[in-house]
DNA sequence: ATAGGGTTAG
């Protein structure tokens, strides 16, 4: 498609005497701009405003363009644009404009830039209905702002826009991100009583704080519940439930999940599929996909042991070639980094897309995912490998989500150089890379003690209009707390809130972990206070964490207290 | 088209 109209465009361009009306300008502008040419779609814009005479920009042409650069995640750009089209465009912005705008600001953390849009969208006449609500308060509660979240909220239903169950998922789900599990399970049970603004999703949300929790039982039991009221356990839900139930080593309970949900072939396939699969496994004669490169990297991993060595290689043959950047000791580094970060549109505000059940036809591909989460969260990789390479003999288109499942895993083992690889075949598939996989790169760069990789990863990252989200700051404050650069993870705690981005429980425990391992017990009861004054619960890993201050503390006071006598009996 | 994933500890 993209390939069809790029010719047709061409060919019209080439065309003598032809030229696009705004109509046509706009249509391009919007279209070469989804599939990742914003070039061209900048290029068409500052044409058009040449022709001012004739067929300058009209409102919709500015909306084009603030949405494909919202979608790019260029926020920035796209309100350089917005002050532009109110100050010297001679149009208004309509409600369109700012929807636009609410929904890219949030997406990327800009609660600010989102709430000020928000009152002035208020402040000329329009009325935000209830997607832009959502929107918003999605924002906040992503940027860890509950009471501001819950004061909007009260808002929306002051001035009588109509709730929907999406808010109300939002709502639950942002409960739990700002660690507030009780109530967003009061609202739960609240919500159940009055019968409407439950849906699946719902379930799935509570069903996934179960399973995080270790609460099997209850996690089970409110699937039972959830089907008996009619509501689809789809694949999300029942991949966390099964997640769960190996990791707890009990299989058996699938029976019980089984008897329980009513599309039991769903469940019944992951089984039969997984002894169809373990047939396989033990007959390991298998022909080569068209992915013979990839797999060569995944089935050798294995017995590779990688990095460092590896990096040094590369180096050996090839600093000759390539100047060395101030930021890398490691030219193939470079090379990777410049290679697949040129790439165009690598990195969206918008999720990767999730597998998707779409009938019985694709249904492998998701049986597929919901195993390689199996094993990969058990850490058996070299079945999750079998596995990835049964399914790409078979033809099978690889998706996003896969990748990200296998990256997940080499990096978790330390085999960046295949995650890498991986990443660069994902762009060549055209798979969106989003904001988990970047995550995956930086927490690979983090265990490899390459903080200064990844910085510069992040560098470019940003360069090219990417954000950073709490998950994003939190990996990287812990990879450079664990290279022990901790005034760098200072650093970026301070960049992290002046951007808007509400430190969480993760945040203030990888804090108070580094400091105290760096022997900086003061900072990390600094930050064990702005934690409790933040309002911010502690968890169980706080208390791991808090046990390993108190011994530090212990040993600290021992020892003065051995130097003190030693001096008493000197003197 | 705004929700269910990816981060810490052991």
């Amino acid at each position: 498609m993209k390939v069809e109209f790029k010719q047709v465009f061409d060919r019209l361009r080439e065309k003598k005497g032809f030229a696009f009306d705004t109509w046509g300008y706009n249509i391009c502008i919007y279209a070469f701009g989804c599939w990742g040419d914003l070039g061209a779609s900048l290029t068409l814009f500052k044409e058009m405003k040449l022709k001012e005479e004739e067929i300058g920009p009209d409102l919709c042409t500015y909306n084009s363009l603030i949405s494909v650069l919202c979608k790019v995640g260029r926020v920035n750009d796209a309100l350089k644009v917005f002050q532009e089209l109110k100050e010297g465009s001679g149009h208004e912005p309509d409600e369109f404009t700012y929807r636009i705008l609410v929904q890219g600001c949030s997406k990327t953390y800009r609660v600010h830039n989102a709430t000020l849009i928000f009152n002035e969208m208020q402040y000329n006449g329009f009325r935000p209905d209830t997607v832009v609500y959502n929107s918003m308060l999605d924002g906040l509660f992503k940027a860890r702002k509950l009471t501001e979240a819950c004061q909007l909220f009260e808002k929306m239903i002051e001035e009588g826009v109509k709730a929907s169950c999406w808010t109300y998922n939002i709502l639950v789900d942002g409960l739990l991100k700002n660690g507030r599990p009780e109530a967003a399970y009061t609202l739960f049970c609240d919500l159940k009583k009055k019968g409407q603004f439950v849906d699946g999703v719902t379930y799935s949300i509570i069903v996934l704080q179960f399973c995080r929790e270790g609460q099997l039982e209850e996690a089970l039991q409110l699937v039972e519940e959830m089907e008996s009221r009619g509501f689809v356990v789809d694949l999300v839900t029942i991949t966390s439930l099964l997640i769960s139930i190996h990791r707890h080593g009990r299989w058996d309970w699938t029976d019980r999940l089984m008897r329980h949900v009513r599309e039991s072939d769903l469940v019944l396939s992951v089984l039969k599929w997984k002894a169809g699969m373990e047939a396989s496994l033990k007959n390991p004669k298998s022909k080569r996909g068209d992915f013979s490169d990839v797999m060569s990297f995944i089935t050798n991993a294995q017995d590779v042991t990688l990095d460092s060595q590896h990096g040094s290689n590369f180096q050996d043959k090839e600093s000759s070639v390539n100047k060395i950047d101030e930021w890398s000791s490691s030219p193939h580094m470079d090379k990777l980094a410049e290679s697949s970060l040129s790439t165009s549109q690598l990195f969206t505000p918008s999720r990767a897309q999730r597998v998707q059940e779409k009938g019985p036809d694709s249904f492998d591909i998701d049986m597929v995912n919901t195993f390689l989460s199996i094993f990969l969260a058990k850490g058996k990789l070299s079945l999750a490998c079998k596995l990835f390479e049964i399914f790409t003999d078979a033809g099978v288109d690889p998706v996003s989500y896969t990748f990200n499942s296998m990256m997940s895993s080499f990096v978790k083992r330390g085999y960046f150089t295949e995650a890498w690889a991986i990443l660069n075949q994902m762009g060549e598939n055209l798979c969106p890379t989003d904001i988990a996989t970047y995550n995956m790169i930086i927490q690979s760069l983090g265990k490899m003690g390459r903080a200064d990789l990844a910085s510069a990863v992040l560098d470019r990252l940003l360069k090219q209009g990417g954000y950073l989200d709490v998950v994003m700051y939190n990996t990287f404050i812990n990879a450079l707390g664990k290279a022990g650069r901790i005034d760098e993870a200072n650093k970026f705690f301070e960049q992290m809130k002046s951007s808007g981005i509400n430190p969480d429980v993760v945040t203030y425990n990888t804090l108070i972990e580094i400091h105290s391992k760096a022997g900086r017990l003061k900072d990390a009861y600094k930050f064990l206070k702005m934690m409790l004054d933040a309002g911010c619960p502690p968890n169980h890993v706080t208390d791991t964490t808090l046990d390993y201050l108190g011994r530090e503390i212990d040993k600290l006071r021992y020892q003065r207290a051995s130097i003190l006598s030693e001096r008493d009996d000197t003197s």
